[in-house]
DNA sequence: ACAATATGACAAATATACTTTACATTTAGA
DNA sequence: TCTAAATGTAAAGTATATTTGTCATATTGT
């Protein structure tokens, strides 16, 4: 799985630990994510979505090995 | 979370065996999330994504102890 | 009613998400 | 250049997703 979590807190201009706080998660589960070390759950993929207000299909993407 | 795979599954009239081996988990694993036993990750969401070919926050959604 | 299939659910074991702490590196601003 | 903030990452611990096995109950077709 690939996401662009990266970009859609680029624009809105906030950093890991603020976008962490929104969502009610660590610092690093946002880095982890980012940098793909794991696949978060479906909770806070819903809160992100929320969050950049736009669907989870929008910035999680199935790969190949997926 | 709340979930409408039961829903969805109907509407593709299949039982949760296949709708299981359709996305590579177990039974059991599809019985859990229907009975909302626990989240699953975003990478399932997504498989159950394609197979209902809807996006995730169509039969995903927050509820209000999220 | 009977048999086969589908569903609900539980327990134990394993895998993995997530937290906390901690430290090194990078980036941005004065 | 110096400093503070931001990022990357790692280890150890905790929480929880997922599997496998198993059984009871419900549902469906004959």
């Amino acid at each position: 799985m690939q996401n662009t979590i990266k970009v859609e807190r680029a624009i809105l201009g906030i950093t890991q630990d603020e976008l962490a706080k929104k969502i009610g998660v660590s610092r690093q589960t946002i880095n982890s994510i980012e940098a793909n070390r794991y696949v978060p759950s479906t909770v806070l993929a819903l809160k992100l979505s929320a969050i950049f207000n736009k669907p989870v299909n929008d910035f999680f993407r199935l790969t190949d090995q997926d």
